[in-house]
DNA sequence: ACCGTGAATGTTAGCGTTCACAATCGTCGC
DNA sequence: GCGACGATTGTGAACGCTAACATTCACGGT
């Protein structure tokens, strides 16, 4: 608000223009107890006077806390992980906390391990994991050791901090809606089996099928990519049985529709699909797909949370899991006329 | 490499181990000249024997230097932001900066004084904007005084630092694609047009309708949003003579995509849709939408290069603009019976 | 009036680095 | 064979802040 004479003002300068000792204007500025609401103000004008600003740097060298929390996460910009970045970002800045990501170009335990490396120079008080893959996992926890790992999505497998999100009920609920509808071969199209959150949801269509007596096999498995998606719905041209499809995220459910497309099943007349996350663009496909909503932006703040909890010296505490929330649109309806599928 | 002892060890225990004095330690540390091989051999086997790493807090004090970059973008997650944010994060690091991301959740002076007082408290070095938004950036150089403001992708008028994409070029190569196969009725879904890449994207098109002879008014205006890219194609129905789209990124093209389909034309056979920035999923939408494809990693790399280049107290340097790719894919076709616009 | 007590403020040390300035050492020229 | 000069290393003082420990002051109890 004022003049900037040169360069930045110091606590001492504060001190100097207020008339009292720096260490007075440490405590006015850190709120400290004890302090004449005289005094307060002076310190207060002095400060608005010059436009001080407490030197980040110099409180964490004296406090020995860095205050950065680190965020892995994969090199791909998916809805998912950059959403919940964002959240984590903002939530930490809030909570006093610099956030920074750091990326895996590839999940290879020699990118993690220079990943690792760079957090640690970073010096900082805890790493947040939006990678749900169990070796980059594993690695995390090996590698930062003294540092808490906070794991947002995935598996907090054995008493490991994080945000849980109910995967598994959200894929169930995803698989109940085709059942519900009258489907009765429904095929999920799943994700790396080496990451947590698709086992999760493997498991949610697998254990709902199996309820309703109905076989639950050979899932495909793509990488999340469209791509993949799109792969695995070129394969179901051997399955004209099929009229359900579950994907894993609306990623590769996109690239199902596209497939579904190009081999001549109309969706959701032939086939219905269900994709997973709710990205932005999922009520303008072809046709509007209905899907199962995260709530990104609680998994990121309750990350903060966590982590705020843990840098405390708080040990892991278990806590109520985010339950996703299916979106129905236009890309699922009864099946046309109901088949069985082959004994 | 080695086992911890307690607390990390310092310069000092470095030194005490190697035999030297602290100033060494930090000499070799910091690649100075005139160090005798054989010592800086013995403080490299001290650091590794400990496990020594450089506190990048005290460092940063004493020099002075945060070594902290702050990145602008707002809270929406799309594509190409999170794209570049990425690559900022990976090259600022190997720069030996430190990332860090604010966003704006809205775009209004508030918001954006939110965000400029938390960098100035981080004390951030450079300011990297990745909204191309007029008024963000008309605040962003008034309220970060003192630190250099690069712009990623946006106009850079007035000697402003930042990476130039040719945006005009692209949107220009959009168009006269569609010219080229025979198109004659082409509109524009523009981006808000207080974006310099909506405007310049508005001006590719305007310019290469002109030049054809044909006609360029009304564009169309969305806010980057599926949703108003779809209401925008919805207000095609009142144009029937359209054969040709370009949107001004993907998402809009995307919605566009999908109010032709409810509005009963067929993609490419009636209308032809272009879109801007070739997101993942763009090659398997329905169908693979021709784009024009933005190299976003170059964008991010180049913005921290010009950010060391200004925090090393160079002047901003015009560097030649990145041009954008058209990538042809089933979207566009020519149009099936010539028509000509309308008198 | 004296001392204890607690509130309010001040003083002194660092935190782990780098910078600026010695101090030391060897080697070369004459 | 001595001083110079550059290479090499060391010493002390910051950087801006907070923690820990004084110190001062006012006031109530005895």
């Amino acid at each position: 608000m004022t003049v900037e004479e040169g360069r930045r003002p110091v606590l001492a300068d504060v001190a100097r223009v207020a008339g009292v000792s720096h260490q007075t204007v440490s405590r006015v500025v850190n709120g400290a107890d004890h302090i004449r609401p005289a005094t307060r103000d002076k310190v207060l004008a002095a400060i608005d006077e010059l436009g001080y600003r407490p030197n980040t740097t110099a409180r964490a060298l004296v406090r020995g806390r860095s205050g950065i929390i680190g965020v892995v996460a994969t090199a791909a910009v998916e809805f998912g992980t950059a959403s919940i970045e964002r959240t984590i970002e903002l939530a930490a800045s809030e909570a006093g906390f610099l956030a920074t990501s750091v990326n895996l170009p590839e999940l290879t335990p020699k990118a993690f391990a220079r990943a690792a490396e760079h957090l640690r120079t970073l010096g900082v008080e805890a790493v947040v994991m939006v990678v749900g893959h169990d070796e980059a996992l594993r690695l995390a926890r090996a590698q930062t050791v003294g540092v808490p790992v906070v794991i947002a999505q995935g598996d907090l497998g054995e008493g490991a901090a994080g945000v849980g999100v109910d995967q598994v009920a959200g894929s169930r609920a995803a698989t109940r809606h085709l059942l519900d509808l009258g489907h009765r071969a429904v095929v999920h199209v799943a994700g790396p089996l080496d990451w947590a959150e698709a086992r999760a949801r493997l498991e949610g269509w697998r254990a709902t099928m199996h309820e309703a007596g109905l076989a639950a096999e050979d899932p495909l498995v793509g990488d999340w990519s469209s791509q993949s998606g799109y792969e695995a719905g070129l394969l179901l041209r051997d399955r004209p049985d099929v009229t359900g499809v579950v994907a894993a995220n609306d990623q590769m459910a996109l690239g199902v529709l596209r497939a579904l497309h190009e081999t001549g099943r109309r969706v959701p007349h032939d086939v219905s699909v269900v994709g997973f996350d709710d990205i932005p663009e999922a009520g303008y496909l072809l046709p509007p797909l209905t899907t199962v909503r995260q709530d990104f932006a609680a998994i990121g703040r309750r990350a903060v949370e966590t982590v705020r909890h843990l840098v405390d010296g708080g040990s892991p505490e278990p806590a109520p899991l985010l339950v996703p929330e299916l979106v129905v649109r236009e890309s699922t309806a009864p099946p046309t006329r109901p088949r069985r599928t082959p004994a």
